[in-house]
DNA sequence: ATTGCTGCAAACTGTTTGCACTTGA
DNA sequence: TCAAGTGCAAACAGTTTGCAGCAAT
């Protein structure tokens, strides 16, 4: 179901803001800054507001739509959840991303749910290090 | 090797500010945050600044012998390296952590080294989800 | 005696909020 | 119509910085 259709359905108003923050997530396949999604916005709607874009993602994150993730540049970036979860290495030298399939952290999953009776919720993880390049 | 010694033979002084920084370290069992550091360093030294204390846990981080950790309650708190490296488990529901021992991700340290020759720097890590009593 | 460190205040960054106006349903 | 959403400006929290004086080595 579209991302349209859920803010729609659960009573919320599919606004040209929110559709324009929607559109700049759909089109990036990149992890995206509010300030990036924000200068996009801005593009096509040069009134837009960056609170808005604030509140947007908000909404987002409650409807469990998109999330977010630390890449370690003390910037916070989201991604939209219906394109896929997966993770990735992040190298503290050259600071090169990698990403991993989710099926990877599967295992750690099984594990704590096993040993802890924990449901961890690991849809989009950052592990740092050194990659083999850098080494 | 102590802390104060490691900070004395790479060069850096040994000022009164930072050992108190390194005793409230040392003193407390938690994860703690820089609020909470300057308010104990406080208590012993009125005068004592909070840029200090920013500052200090800066050089320490530089010099490896603290880690950070986001606990999800959006503040990044503090903790000695040498007082061991554990993981946490921590309940989206209620809030509650439970550590979880180094070992645990031992298999995805291995695993992320055989298949992406990435050597994974994980002393530290928060994994959310929902406890055994909030499901 | 140096140079590094501290305290202070001010700047800065990213985010949130109150309020009046606008608009989607 | 009218509650929900927006834009604006101002507040806010956490952190960083420039600088003058201080103190560890």
């Amino acid at each position: 179901m579209s991302c349209s259709k859920i803010i729609h359905d659960k009573g919320y108003r599919l606004t040209p803001q929110r559709m324009m923050v929607l559109d700049v997530l759909h089109r990036t396949d990149d992890h995206i800054s509010v300030e990036e999604i924000f200068k996009d916005v801005k593009a096509a709607y040069p009134y837009a507001n960056i609170s808005t874009v604030y509140r947007t993602l908000e909404l987002l994150k409650k409807l469990d739509l998109i999330t977010e993730i630390d890449m370690g540049d003390g910037c916070i970036r989201y991604h939209l959840l219906e394109k896929g979860h997966h993770h990735h290495l992040i190298c503290n030298k050259c600071g090169k991303v990698v990403d991993l399939p989710e099926s990877f952290l599967q295992e750690l999953k099984v594990k704590l749910a096993d040993k802890y009776d924990f449901e961890a919720d690991i849809k989009h993880m950052a592990v740092f290090g050194i990659c083999s390049d850098c080494k």
